[in-house]
DNA sequence: TTGTAAGCGTTATCAT
DNA sequence: ATGATAACGCTTACAA
């Protein structure tokens, strides 16, 4: 053992002149954690102290670092989420409510794209956790094995989105794509279609489209609908032209013609509505289009889109409120049922 | 001065049992060296070591903390974009581009919309920078003054995207915005329009927008347009919205009531493009539109949307390559002009 | 109100 | 190939 003072030189790793705290605290004639002070309780320093850190941030414009601090305080300001599609309409009001409330509070938003993929998705679930964010935020409640492990033994809480299973130990705020579903049958079977069609999401991973599908299909059979539904998947990969190609694929048929049909989402009922626009079928007339979502062009195409809209930004600010709640050292509440509405316009 | 065994007890702050790099290492039977170097310099580890290390990975589902690592490394693994509109389809195939070419070289992507305002984005610059990110994107030239004044200060990276401006210090990759208006211009007049309006985003804060009216008014000029084209900004927030109410408004003008009009954004124009069909307006017959941004229905709709197709995608994968050059030490070219395409279709 | 010492979980450096 | 030690920039705990 060696007396203090005797340890060798300090090796030093800094090779550029990164401004830190203690360069804003020497400036300023007080010790680093006054510093610290005025940034997190500013009420504990001191007039003229904080006048002069004022002045010693400002003339070298210093920022904190946040992942220092966040190590420090075992406290992060961020919050992860990974959507199937971050620049998708889907999820868009989702988004935006939940970053600003979060930027509103201090927290930043990480954001990943699974694009329907569980592989992606783990992925991206395993590269946020290393940012020990204070939540993450997920928009399904199917994923891999692995997934499932990384969520059942982190310390970060889990918030799953846009779904409702009860029994899981995630924190979830979503609704019944399934009642979705039956809520699309009951409103195509009340306006008298009898021979219906259900569109799927071109990706096959969409497993809540597939949920509204088999709600769509145990509503019908309930109401004495002729067989299951028809139900195509098509293979374009843009929405728009996989809506069209599907509904051209419906109307070509010849036994099971259907005279409506629900499509997984309203880029699909959109693709399908301008097609149909320029093909020169009338819908309702020959065909009745019916979607999910209540996108932004929706009540604006010709017809207008008769939908069911999902309480979207709702969930996104749910999702801040949880956030906070748990930074705040409590527990939200586990199960938030949401509910959606149908929007009958003019296609069906 | 107490000799180091004298030392009182380690207050230790850990309540929480979070699984560190410590704990696989004493697991494992190895050092927690080796345990880093396991996950960033794999060949630098035995493999009788990586194997027993990687079970206990396994075993107890450790993720390495990356806010502990990029701040031992003074290297961080997230990348900060300041955009318009997280979910607006305007910046979706930039961001797309962008957050996947980073994903799969293992950068996250942290993102906060300014809403085209530069008090927000002031905001979101400086809580990024907390973050120490390998690079900071931004949409735009066009910044506070506190927020230029962060930016020259920084040792953070800063990338400029869809603008063009040869004389600031940081990186850029975009194109005019002024030629946008003048191929604009060019276009219609082309085609025989001799009225021509401009319609600008509700939102005031769109510089880039504004600029797009300057070059569509300058190459008028020189063209022998009379008079400077008529411009009006519409109230509606919504686009769509603002879009139809412009093309209402201009219709009903007595005077120089426009053959063709150029709108800011295609949301706007699609707007309209509704409208019209709606209220039964031919267009190009009664009014030709013209849009900017080539978003996913353009081609769709009826009639198509002629517009000018900026290099979104390209910019993404550019700002992307960038990033990586930076990290790896080198300097990337600082200025990368990139062309946009006129996208002659039905409705100018 | 302000300061000192120690610790957060990882990696750089140097040694073996 | 592996390890010991200090350092990264900040905050907590405790003291004055």
């Amino acid at each position: 053992m060696t007396e203090p003072g005797a340890r060798k030189q300090r090796t030093t790793r800094r090779t550029s002149q990164r401004t830190t705290l203690m360069d804003v605290a020497a400036r300023a004639g007080v010790s680093a954690i006054t510093v610290s002070r005025f940034f997190n309780e500013p009420h504990r320093v001191g007039a003229e102290a904080a006048a002069r850190v004022k002045a010693a941030v400002e003339a070298l414009d210093y920022v904190p670092n946040l992942a220092a601090g966040g190590l420090a305080s075992a406290q992060s300001r961020v919050v992860a989420m990974v959507v199937p599609n971050i620049s998708g309409p889907i999820f868009a009001h989702t988004l935006e409510a939940l970053s600003d409330r979060l930027a509103a509070a201090g927290y930043q938003l990480l954001l990943a794209s699974s694009y329907f993929s569980q592989d992606n998705e783990e992925r991206a679930v395993r590269a946020f956790l290393g940012w020990r964010p204070a939540a993450l935020v997920l928009t399904s409640r199917h994923h891999s094995a692995a997934t499932e492990r990384l969520i059942e033994a982190t310390q970060v809480p889990v918030i799953e989105t846009w779904e409702l299973t009860p029994r899981r130990p995630t924190l979830q705020i979503g609704f019944s794509h399934r009642q979705v579903g039956r809520d699309a049958a009951a409103h195509l079977w009340g306006r008298g279609y009898r021979q219906l069609a259900f569109v799927h999401n071109s990706a096959a991973g969409d497993l809540s489209a597939q949920e509204r599908h088999d709600g769509f299909a145990e509503a019908l059979r309930e109401l004495g609908h002729r067989g299951a539904p028809v139900a195509v998947r098509p293979r374009a990969a843009a929405p728009m032209e996989a809506g069209a190609e599907a509904l051209r694929a419906l109307l070509a048929r010849k036994r099971q013609r259907p005279d409506a049909v629900f499509f997984a989402n309203d880029n699909l009922a959109c693709g399908a509505l301008l097609a149909a626009q320029r093909e020169g079928w009338s819908v309702p007339g020959d065909v009745a289009v019916f979607g999910f979502g209540d996108y932004a062009f929706a009540d604006k195409l010709l017809p207008s889109l008769s939908t069911i809209r999902p309480p979207a930004r709702e969930i996104g600010e749910i999702a801040a409120a949880h956030v906070l709640t748990l930074v705040g050292g409590q527990q939200p509440k586990r199960l938030t049922a949401l509910a959606c509405e149908v929007i009958a316009r003019e296609s069906a």
